[in-house]
DNA sequence: GTCTATATCCAGATAGAC
DNA sequence: GTCTATCTGGATATAGAC
């Protein structure tokens, strides 16, 4: 009957998101190729051959993370662009976030990896490839409008606003690495040695 | 007789050199595992076979690169602080020096790229593992340093000198990688938008 | 749905002719 | 030294029993 049709599909969306949570951990730690579907399956306790009853290759589980991952960064930059503060009160809070969700949040150190490491390869699905080029400048372009709107109210520092955005980006997106990928994590900077590279009064609570 | 030997010996040195560059292009923007050696082989125009007249492994091909990658990038961190000019001015001059290499310097990008993955990843060779976890950490120790002797003089602000060396590190990796995966290439930020993070009187030249 | 067994393919490494 | 051919292992994906 329906009602179990229903439970049905909800056990194998779990399933499927057990998958993926464990796929995200293994694509950010050792990438596409070095993962193998076997020790994906290991991770979640299932068969080897049970992951293509969820998913019809690994490629798939990978691009569909992908996917999610910009998105989601998208969707939190997007976020912060939408605020009614002003840019230079929007860039301290978004490196104060910043900070605080990579010393805490290991899922989100996991997102930062795949995308870099995504990325930083050559040799990517098709369709992987297509999505990156679609979404990774997104939080670049949304950044430099904000730094702009701050150079005209004059609270950020005269230079190119998506050289800035840029600066922003790497930063953060190498302190995250940084963290991710060292066994005992160090404590984060201040975020205000980050955020007073781009103010033009600097700020020294 | 001995001159045949010695010339020998030369032709075969450069062959591997030939070898070394090819791998360290691919190994760069490929990875360890998505980089077959058939590739290596083609991009240098030999047979696949031969490469095993050069070297014993992929992985040892691989190995010999992160550790002279490692070792290069050591030396000229210790370069830097031989220098006899005070350390806010070393500072200054290591990022002005650092973008003008990532600009121009397709050779220094892959080099970061190769360091950059290797650190990123959880399985590598146990030897490539042992060199990065005994020479990484060099740059950032010997940055603290320098900032340190800076807080010393009152030129460089108050904040955990590692922590600085950190921040100074992973913003320079950071635009490297970011320059090496873009298919048209931005111009370097002005480094004195970076260099002022760390400096107690900020410089506008 | 889940497992075991297996077909198939690909890549690392070796052998042997030239 | 260089090539082609081949051995071998491992990994993806499928088949089929339960």
């Amino acid at each position: 009957m329906a009602r179990n049709q229903e439970q049905n599909e909800k056990m194998r969306e779990e399933r499927q998101a057990m998958i993926r949570a464990e796929a995200l951990r293994q694509f950010a730690a050792k990438g596409l190729a070095a993962t193998k579907i076997k020790d994906i399956a290991e991770g979640v306790g299932m068969a080897q051959g049970l992951i293509y009853h969820y998913y019809p290759s690994k490629e798939d589980i990978y691009v569909e993370l992908i996917n999610h991952a910009l998105d989601k960064m998208n969707e939190a930059v997007y976020n912060l662009a939408g605020m009614p503060e002003p840019p230079d009160v929007k860039i301290k809070m978004a490196i104060s976030e910043m900070l605080k969700t990579i010393d805490a949040s290991r899922d989100f150190n996991q997102t930062c990896r795949l995308i870099a490491g995504a990325a930083n390869s050559s040799v990517l699905p098709a369709a992987a490839q297509e999505l990156i080029g679609k979404k990774r400048d997104i939080p670049y372009q949304v950044l430099a409008g904000i730094m702009e709107a701050g150079q005209g109210e004059g609270t950020i520092i005269a230079a190119d606003p998506y050289e800035l955005a840029v600066i922003f980006w790497t930063t953060v997106n190498g302190l995250a690495i940084y963290q991710a990928t060292r066994p005992d994590p160090i404590p984060m900077p201040p975020a205000r040695i980050l955020y007073n590279m781009f103010l033009v009064d600097r700020d020294n609570d």
